[in-house]
DNA sequence: CTCCGGAGTG
DNA sequence: CACTCGGGAG
């Protein structure tokens, strides 16, 4: 069985059991591309209060937030963890926004992927998967994220080493799937509900997960 | 490899 | 109590 055939028959099995997703359903661009930050290593629970936070405050836009005192930041947004480091961050991206789109995220939609994914790379605070998230959550471009359960997922099966980049993960996918952002959209979330579920970090439970069947 | 951190889970 | 989370920088 080819590459494209293994990776769509896990797709199929992962979307047969769990269902579609709908991640970040009903939000804007500009709340996914805060909320990409936030979650860096937080649980999503812990952004939504976040979040709830700065609309509360009447706070939640891009020129309110630039504006807005690193600590005062800061401490709205505090139940994300990381809150010290993530208000700069969370500056150096509204800083990014308003000097490269004056703060209207929506357009840098439909550009040329791989340029528009450097020039996110170069905001301090944004790396790969955060980049990867942006552009693929907040304005569709058909860019594969990779995260810590996407690296779970090819290391147990068999499908990559350990030592593996993220880049040469998300190529893994790229390479051989269409350039579709909804089939990457919902790929990607497939894993980690499916990662969360069964592919715990110490052990996995491998014996009721959907890709039981795919061993290496 | 270490730091950054609150919140939920068991 | 320990562990983990929709990571990234120094």
């Amino acid at each position: 069985m080819n590459r494209q055939s293994l990776l769509m028959n896990m797709f199929q099995a992962m979307l047969d059991t769990l269902g579609p997703s709908r991640w970040w359903p009903g939000e804007t661009p500009f709340e996914v591309a805060i909320g990409a930050i936030l979650t860096q290593n937080a649980s999503w629970t812990n952004v939504e209060q976040a979040i709830a936070n700065l609309k509360s405050a009447g706070l939640f836009a891009p020129k309110a937030m630039y504006d807005l005192p690193e600590a005062r930041l800061a401490e709205l947004i505090r139940p994300s963890g990381y809150f010290r480091l993530k208000a700069g961050r969370l500056k150096n991206l509204l800083g990014f926004l308003k000097a490269e789109c004056g703060f209207d995220i929506t357009a840098l939609a439909g550009r040329d992927l791989p340029a528009m994914r450097e020039k996110f790379l170069a905001v301090r605070g944004i790396g790969p998967e955060t980049a990867d998230s942006i552009l693929l959550y907040a304005l569709d471009y058909p860019t594969f994220v990779v995260d810590a359960y996407t690296r779970r997922l090819l290391t147990r099966h068999g499908l990559l080493p350990e030592e593996a980049t993220y880049d040469e993960m998300r190529e893994f996918f790229m390479d051989v799937l269409d350039p579709d952002p909804r089939l990457f959209n919902e790929y990607h979330a497939l894993i980690v509900r499916t990662g969360k579920s069964w592919c715990k970090k110490a052990t996995g439970r491998c014996e009721p997960c959907p890709l039981a069947r795919f061993v290496p």
